[in-house]
DNA sequence: TTCGTAATGATAATCATTATCAAAAATTAT
DNA sequence: ATAATTTTTGATAATGATTATCATTACGAA
């Protein structure tokens, strides 16, 4: 009922399917997940849905900004020819990638790491749009 | 010849293919570049290779260092809950993404971006291994 | 309720990557 | 050198995640 008006609230239809998802998503604290994972929830919820339906939804809920996707560099593997410690600039365009001069990029901290590990290192990615 | 002696230089046997690559790859300037796009540079030049083989040397020159791959996370597309602009620890062992504070980490600066494009946002990934 | 449109779902298609494994090539020992 | 041993290659099949297809079903405005 709840996920029905947020739905609404972001232009999606309130179908059967969307307010499962939403009710299992949506509720408690905020969590990664992929749509296998959300398949089971559903499921161990007594649940059932087609895999396309969930990509579908997935999809719609990160189109109106419910859910966001963790960013990636495209559906292929990049390989890089610099092997020194760098960042880049992503051409969301294209997916063009662009070196990032390590001297123009600096963390302030590094956030504290979890008890029992270690920083192995860290990427930064910025991406970028045409100019308005 | 001198892509032979850098081969063995990382421990790999100079193959016909090995050299091959490292010849396209490794003389010129850095290079952003997938298995594709490299097989197109193999044929342009004239020689030929099965794909497999391709993904074969990459695998090995990432794995001995000559080049590198370029961060991602992991196989699935992986979706948050959490549409605040954040950042992420990647635990490399089993995939886990764990959200950083964002008062947590901080950029010192960012770098100048190329010309005609703004920086629609950024996002960094701290690799963790277990600690030794 | 009815009608028009959008969403669902079973399944096929796609695409990148890895697995398989016999044949060829590279190294080592003789 | 030659033979013996080990790696690598490559054609193709397999895998796995995601998207496309499209007939059926559900939603919602009138």
């Amino acid at each position: 009922m709840n996920s029905i008006h947020r739905l609404r609230n972001y232009g999606l239809r309130p179908t059967r399917q969307r307010i499962m998802i939403a009710d299992i998503l949506l509720n408690g604290p905020n969590r990664h997940f992929n749509a296998e994972t959300l398949l089971n929830d559903i499921e161990k919820s007594g649940g059932h849905m087609a895999l396309a339906t969930i990509y579908n939804c997935l999809n719609n809920f990160k189109t109106v900004g419910l859910i966001k996707q963790i960013e990636t560099q495209g559906e292929t593997a990049v390989f890089d020819t610099n092997v020194k410690p760098h960042h880049h600039f992503l051409n969301e365009e294209n997916g063009e990638l662009i070196d990032i001069d390590p001297v123009e990029l600096k963390l302030k901290k590094l956030p504290k790491t979890p008890d029992g590990y270690e920083i192995k290192g860290f990427e930064v990615i910025v991406r970028l749009q045409k100019s308005t």
